[in-house]
Parts: structure tokens; sequence; C-alpha cells
RNA sequence: CGGGAUGUAGCGUAGCCCGGUUAUCGCGCCUGGUUUGGGACCAGGAGGUCGCAAGUUCGAAUCUUGCCAUCCCGACCA
């Protein structure tokens, strides 16, 4: 029919972007790399925001918002930071068109309106808020400042890819300020675990909680810290990132404080953040060739009601039923959606409705209603059962959280089953191309080892896994003497 | 940005090689009616700058050039 998806196995970008577009999360715009996300795919990222917002003000942040523009001369004072993003970087340079005197109806750039320092429309925003924490600290009193803010960001990609690489995006980025390393480092991987925490319980999407290699690391950075996610097709993607930035941006930007002491320091800082990229891991962690499976914790919608009407009568009784159903729901902070809507039968309702992922459809018509029944089928694994009205709220609210932990558990099975060892390097090779997933081999812990690894294989060093098991052994491409295993892939 | 492919109505397409009436078909859309337990049926109807711009020609969806967009593969990246 006309909503035919791409099956996974034909061919898997495909299939991706049929899901994206035919479940109406997004769908393309006039402008290049950037996409337009509908209102089923917003409602995604709401639901995704106010859990993570809620999770980052319980842990004693506050939001705050900064400009889009970053003046070019405060963009380049961190100079690893600028250089990491110089060449994806939009720039204003003018601000005032006006007509074109060759051609009517046209604008054109006014020369005369070219701005005295070119802006950066920001890729992040350390720079422009370093420049303002200096303004705001001058004593270990006025530490910490513990700051997120909602915002879009720009990033000149050259491949987009709708969710995963748009050259706009909305993400969160958390900016701290700390009176001493460790407390900033504390920082760094308690954002991490509130990640990690976010994407497993919320997103129902495993991760593997590490640190990044030196050539891996964000731009600034001293440290960053990550969540893995392993996809349907054996390729990684990096979920979220939470950076311990050292006094690099402080030392930038001469950020210091009075100390107990009375001594001038710098601050210590860390930032992390993650994007509507997540959007992305939740499809290709969760989606099978019918469409999309939402986690019911963040599903825009989480239930679906379907009349299956039968001659005019039947309708009153079955709205009725339907809502006394959609106030039990409702009462029980349940998302519920009757669509009775009659330019769609029922068949075509139940394709639509597995195809955005709803996790609970309910089916009803008077054969039920005389027997005090309902069709439930849930989306996660296709099964359909008659289950009695009486008490169906609290069932459905059940089932609910059954279906959360059901889809996590069978994509942390899929994860575990994926995460290989390899001892050789021939056995490395056939691993990364014949089984994708991780692979977990000995390093020498040399850049440029990791760097030929990734020109010969294109896989990269995903991370290092926190609480790592440590064992010796010898690196698969040199052979040298290594202390423990780091993963592999091919990712995003 | 380099290599390859594609672009015809909202979607999927025929026509293009070999230029020539009113651009094909299906789905969707609108109106009316009958229907409704896995993508309904009948009747009538609307919808097109053939990606965009030049060029060749009496005449261009069709030939030439440039540009744009999308997809795939690379490089880069969250």
């Amino acid at each position: 029919m006309s909503k035919e998806l791409t099956s996974r196995a034909t061919d898997y970008s495909q299939w991706y972007n049929d899901l994206v577009i035919k479940g109406e999360l997004a769908d393309y715009s006039a402008v290049r790399g950037c996409m337009v996300i509908k209102p089923y795919g917003y409602a995604l990222w709401e639901n995704m925001r106010d859990q993570l917002d809620k999770m980052f003000k319980e842990t004693g942040h506050v939001n705050a918002y900064f400009p889009l523009f970053v003046p070019k001369s405060l963009f380049e004072a961190e100079e690893k930071n600028a250089e990491g993003f110089a060449k994806e970087c939009a720039v204003v340079t003018h601000y005032r068109l006006k007509n074109d005197p060759n051609n009517k109806g046209k604008l054109i750039v006014d020369p005369e309106a070219k701005l005295e320092e070119e802006l950066v429309i920001r890729p992040t925003s350390e720079a422009i808020i370093w420049n303002t924490y200096k303004s705001w600290i001058q004593s270990y009193r006025d530490l910490p400042i513990l700051v997120n803010q909602w915002a879009n960001v720009v990033r000149w990609e050259m491949r987009t890819r709708l969710f995963l690489r748009t050259a706009e995006f909305l993400w969160q980025e958390g900016h701290t300020a700390h009176a001493t390393k460790e407390e900033a480092i504390e920082e760094t991987k308690k954002m991490l675990e509130v990640y990690a925490t976010f994407v497993e319980e919320y997103m129902a999407v495993p991760v593997i909680k590490g640190v990044k290699t030196a050539n891996e690391r964000f731009a600034g950075a001293e440290d960053t810290y990550c969540i893995e996610a392993l996809m349907q097709d054996g390729k990684a993607l990096q979920a979220g990132t939470s950076h311990f930035l050292g006094q690099n941006f402080a030392k930038a930007f001469d950020v210091q404080f009075l100390n107990k002491e009375n001594k001038q320091e710098y601050v210590w800082a860390t930032s992390w953040g993650v994007s509507t990229r997540l959007i992305g891991a939740l499809i290709m962690a969760h989606s099978d060739d019918q469409g999309l499976i939402m986690p019911p914790r963040i599903a825009p919608l989480q239930v679906v009601i379907v009349p299956i009407y039968k001659g005019e009568e039947s309708k009153p009784v079955i709205d009725e039923k339907v809502s006394t159903l959609v106030k039990d729901l409702k009462a029980l902070g349940i998302s519920v959606k009757y669509d009775n809507s009659e330019n769609a039968r029922p068949g075509w309702k139940f394709a639509e409705y597995e195809l955005k992922g709803v996790p609970v459809r309910v089916a009803l018509g008077l054969r039920d209603i005389e027997n005090n029944v309902v069709e439930l089928a849930r989306r996660d694994t296709k099964e359909k059962s008659s289950v009695s009205i009486d008490g169906l709220a609290t069932y459905i609210k059940n089932l609910l959280e059954e279906i959360q932990q059901n889809i996590f558990n069978r994509a942390l099975a899929f994860r575990n089953e994926n995460i290989r060892e390899a001892n050789t390097w021939d056995e490395f090779v056939d691993l990364l191309d014949n089984k994708a997933g991780f692979v977990a081999a000995h390093w020498d812990g040399n850049p440029e080892t990791e760097e030929k690894i990734k020109e010969q294989t294109k896989a990269t060093i995903r991370c290092i896994p926190l609480d790592n098991k440590q064992e010796s052994g010898k690196c698969i491409l040199t052979g040298n003497p290594s202390s423990q295993r780091v993963l592999f892939a091919r990712a995003y």
C-alpha cells in the first residue's frame, strides 16, 4: 500500500529513512542538511527533554540561555576547541539585505552592512559561556556554577542524516564551574550516570559507559566520558558525552577565583550534552520492519483505541464504553488517543499505529462489549490477546511497564551477544567484517596505532569501559604489551 | 568536499535511448453513497513550471551545459 517500508535486510539506511519520514517524526526541509521535526517527533523529543530536565534539576542544575552568536574573537580563545570546530562553522558576516538594483524583486546582501567582527553561529557554547562566567565568578563562594541550556546548535556537516547528523540540531549542554579538580571530575561522572540512567531506563537502550581515547576526545577536553549504544545493524552510536575540561577554558577566558586561602586559582570545568541524535538511536535500537517501536515511558502516545463499528447503532455503545476507559487511563497518567475517525477502516489504523510504534493498541466492537472484553495488541511482540474490561486501565499500566522492560531486555541481549573478543589481527578483521558489533581487543595505548587500525578497518575505539577488567595481553596490531581490552566498532 | 546513482501530481511510477496532438498508470486527495474484526467498494471530480536555469531546435519530459536536492560509498563528525 501507500506506506510500504523498506525492510532492514533490503537496505538498512533506507529502512531508517522510511521510518523517520513515514512514521512522521521528521521530514526534509528547504534548507540543506536541516530537517523539520514534525509534531509526532517533537512530542517524543519533548518527553525526552522533560525527563532529562527533571533529572538535571534533581542533581542541582538550573537552566539558563546564552546567545546563538559567538563573536569570532571569543570563539578562537580556546585554541583546541576552536580548531576542532572551525571547519564546520556557519558565520554571519552581514546584518542587512537590500533590493537588487539589477534584478527587480530580488535581494542582495548589502555590502555596506558588513559586521566589524564576524559572528560564529554556535557549534557548542563553551566560548560564550566561559566568557560570561568570568563576570560571575570572583570567589570560591560563587562556585560551583551548575548551569544547563536547552538550545539549537549548527555544525556544517558534509554529509547529513535525519536525526543522526543534521546541520542544525537541538540539544542540551551543561556547563559547570568548580573550585577543585576532584569536584569537576565527580560532576563529569555524575552526569554520565544521569545520561546512562536516562537512556537505559527511559529509552530502553542499553549503553556502555566509558572514556574516550585522546584521538576521539572532545576538542578542548582533558577527558571525554561517553555512553555508547549498539544499533541493530551492528554499528555503534555515541549517545551522549560528558567532558572534564580541566582548566583549559578558565585559562583561555581568564576565569579565576579567590580560594579560602586568599589565593587566585583557575576554575575547573565540565560540559556535557545529548542531542536529538538520541532519537536516531531509539529508532535503530528497537524498531522493526513494520515500523517504529516506542518505549512506553517516553512514547508520544502510549495507548491507541480503535473502535470496530458495525452499523450506526453500534457507535454510541462503543463510544460510551471507550469514554470510561479513556478516563480511567488518563487517571493513571497514561496518554491515550481514541481514534474514531471514520475516514480510515480498522485495518488501516492498525497498520498506521504499528508504523508509529504506539506501544499498546486496544480494539473493541459490539462483540467484545457483549463479552466484556477488548482486544489488546502490544507493539513490541505483536501479540494480541483478549482482556477483560474490568480493571483494564491497571492491566494496561502494568503491560506498559512490561513492554518497557521487554524491549530493553531484547536490546540488551542483542548488545551482549555482539560484544566479542579478538586476540589476533585476523580474528579482529573477521569479526568486524562478518559479525559487526563491538570487538574487545588489546591495544597498546598509542594514538598512532589507533589511527592505523582505523585506516585499515574503519573501526574506531568507541571507549575504554569504566571499571574495565585489567588483563595483560598484546596489542592486536603491534603486538606491544597492553593492560586491558578496549572496545572497537564501526560507528555512526 | 571526491566517486557513483537518482530526480515526472502528496507518494510510487510509464514515457527519455530514437524530440512532434491534451504526459501513463496505481495509491492518496475532494464530493455523494454503501461500509468497518488487518491497509474497503461504487460513481463522479480536482490535482503537473516533467528538480531549477540557460542553450540547441519550427517544436524539449526527451538532446547539451551549469546548478540544486536526495540516496549509496569515501573523508569529517554528536
